[in-house]
DNA sequence: ATTAAAAATGCACTTTCGTTGCATTTGATA
DNA sequence: TATCAAATGCAACGAAAGTGCATTTTTAAT
């Protein structure tokens, strides 16, 4: 509880009720979740509010955001010490096509990538798609 | 001319005089295009026409879809002999966060994956979002 | 403690994109 | 030429992202 708090603040980011649910909510979760999903377990709470919530907590380093290729945005705390950086930080994701769920495959460091000439990367999204370990069974 | 009819053909897709616009419009780009821009370009022809025409194409081999991270799909010819297989055929794709533009690295082919036991992967995404050639100039 | 300022929240609304159903037209085939 | 299937056009819908503004809450200063 006050540790979430003093995390917030850490990452300057104003510990409201709203956002210390929300924060709790996604580190419960396992998986990567959509704006719907988190609609959907706070009823009372308006759409706007959990989106701004979503991008304070981007901004500042507390979640990614995934684009997991059904054009829906997902959102999963990040690792410890994360700065989601290239080579670094950023890992592997993958979305499950049966039960529609996509995890962050944090071990799986995205490989590194080398550009042709004059390209410069920024950020590196690595989405594989497929059967995951639940439902292959 | 008479070579894309002849290639929609081999593909089964009947070459409409729609569909040989649009597949000379993709081949001229050298960017990935959205709906929008084809749109755009063919302001007579309905999106609903454009929007199944890609369709078509996608699902007999004659252009990918590519999902960059923008929430916008973008599609692209095929290469030659290209069955969109993972290992063989997909390759990088680069999004431009100044020109907004999306390009193929068909040269980059994505690198080999390991995933942990029960995962099954049947398509992988990988795209590099920076600055490209034209703009780092 | 009171108040002023700033930040967060809630509400209404808009836009964009993907998608579908259905009527109409075009094109291939018998 | 008649017939049937495929392609196209039109209208509309739904989901999701995003914005402007009014209101409430929180912080900070007096």
């Amino acid at each position: 509880m006050n540790e979430i708090e003093k995390f917030l603040e850490d990452k300057k980011v104003r510990p409201t009720a709203m956002r210390i649910l929300i924060y709790k909510f996604l580190a419960q979760k396992e998986v990567a979740v959509a704006l719907t999903d988190i609609e959907n377990a706070f009823a009372k709470a308006d759409r706007t509010t959990l989106y701004r919530t979503l991008k304070t907590f981007e901004e500042n380093g507390i979640v990614h955001q995934i684009d997991d290729g059904t054009g829906i945005s997902k959102y999963a705390l990040c690792e410890k010490d994360c700065n989601c950086e290239i080579e670094q930080d950023l890992h592997l994701h993958f979305h499950c096509s049966n039960c529609n769920e996509t995890v962050c495959l944090t071990e799986h460091k995205i490989p590194h990538i080398n550009l042709p000439e004059g390209y410069v990367a920024e950020d590196v999204n690595l989405v594989v798609k497929g059967i995951c370990e639940k439902c292959s069974n």
